[in-house]
DNA sequence: GTTGTTCCTTGATTTAGATTAAGCTGCCTG
DNA sequence: CAGGCAGCTTAATCTAAATCAAGGAACAAC
């Protein structure tokens, strides 16, 4: 439930070159071959790095610049007004963040880095120009945007109608691939989750208490540990029949 | 709960004119003026009319045809393989229906009609050629969808952190506001609320006799009033504050 | 006008998950 | 190295909402 608030961040002069972009194939520029890359220098102002904890948007002011994220872990959220936290997605590199119907106005989502995260940033009216000069950019946006709101989706299902051990199976386990789909590394292993008990719980529509008991749960049953920041995944099959999940759709899981 | 099938349809041989569209400033062509009007006769496939309770998307085939919506009310959901099923998105004259990340995909979300519903069908080749080719089509979806995400966001807030009295008040009081998007009413007015119990219950992850109870308890608290298919707020103040809500994003309310 | 349906309503009971509380661990910082 | 903080863990208790159960009202179908 706590929003730490820091403000110290460290910009470069200059874009770094996108030649050497380290999610090339998942972000907005994907349509780009390497000749059109440069088309990208138009837009962007640069890249930027934050430490961890840093609220870089905040819910209702205005958002003045959007990011794509190029190396650590942040997450979207809502507040209400008495402190409850909703947490809306959890972002890894590649992904667009800080869009929304209309740009420039108050935002309905704040973003904060869970790691210390490094972003290439794209000044808002920039970000408007780019998208209606340059037509495929606008494709792949509507595709990431469509991607995310199924995503939502799919999160409102779990929130609505799967028990707490069906929510945090599922949601470990979608979060698993996706890493996976950026760094592949043999079935089984270890990956970073630099993610609190309470935050899992903010997603979930839990407390961090319940978390804490499901996650002992499904250690005990064999399926998966949490520990120090780490998850590793013992047996995906037993955890697709305990979230309850069509496994075809893992299939389709996008970055 | 129960997932209705019908087959009946209807469907006119010829588009009708745009000219007398009845959302034409909600919709998809909204960009387009007068003049432009006929580009999409290119598009669209013709109008079509189906009876209340068909499921006109099916979760899981693949989405051939696109919709928008002309008049009626329907709404999208995602069933779990044991039945259980989650509303996500309530859907009024005006909304682009079906679109997902991956067109001609198995549909992630189904449709069904909660009246009978008429709509302007868009094949899928041609909703694809659509976007590519007109170029402000595709910024107003891009609005669109970003739009729709952020109502579904709203809602998985609602339901990850919300009282059920907040969320059924805040539920209502947002489809009350849609509503009036549409059809100017005089403020207090009563407006037709074509879901049961049980579909209040599905969107927002509660059982239809919690559903029953807390719409008694808005009741008897003055609020509002749910009969009939008819909804009437009587206090829309009272219940922005039992919603716990900035009251400032209503002013902000999209169509 | 009887017989189903579907939907609404209310009461009694159960339960999943929240709340409260307390101790523990690792860690950073002074 | 002491003290403090953030996060994890577990147990005891409470409660919001689920489940179970039983009628009632409206309406269509025969």
């Amino acid at each position: 439930m706590t929003a730490k608030a820091t403000a110290m961040t460290s910009e470069l002069p200059a874009g770094s070159p996108c030649a050497a972009c380290p999610v090339r194939e998942l972000a907005i520029c994907e349509p780009l071959d390497e000749a059109d890359l440069p088309i990208m220098d138009l837009y962007k102002s640069g890249d930027r790095t934050i430490p961890a904890g840093t609220d870089f948007i905040r819910q209702g002011e205005p958002v003045s610049e959007l990011f794509t994220l190029l190396d650590g872990w942040a997450f979207h959220y809502r507040l209400l007004e008495d402190g409850r936290r909703q947490i809306t997605r959890v972002l890894l590199p590649g992904d667009f963040i800080g869009f929304q119907a209309e740009l420039g106005a108050p935002a309905e989502n704040a973003a904060q880095a869970l790691t210390d995260c490094r972003f290439c940033v794209f000044p808002q009216d920039s970000a408007k120009a780019m998208i209606s000069e340059q037509p495929e950019l606008a494709l792949r946006l509507i595709w990431t945007v469509a991607r995310d709101e199924a995503r939502v989706e799919e999160l409102l299902t779990s929130i609505g109608r799967r028990s707490a051990r069906e929510r945090v199976a599922l949601f470990l386990l979608e979060l698993y691939y996706r890493v996976r789909l950026r760094d592949t590394q043999p079935l089984g292993a270890e990956i970073p989750l630099p993610l609190t008990q309470e935050h899992i719980g903010d997603a979930l529509g839990l407390t961090s208490v319940h978390v804490n008991r499901t996650l002992r749960e499904l250690r005990e049953a064999g399926l998966l540990i949490v520990s120090k920041r780490t998850l590793q995944i013992l047996d995906p099959d037993g955890l697709v029949l305990e979230a309850g999940y069509d496994p075809e759709q893992l299939g389709r899981l996008k970055p």
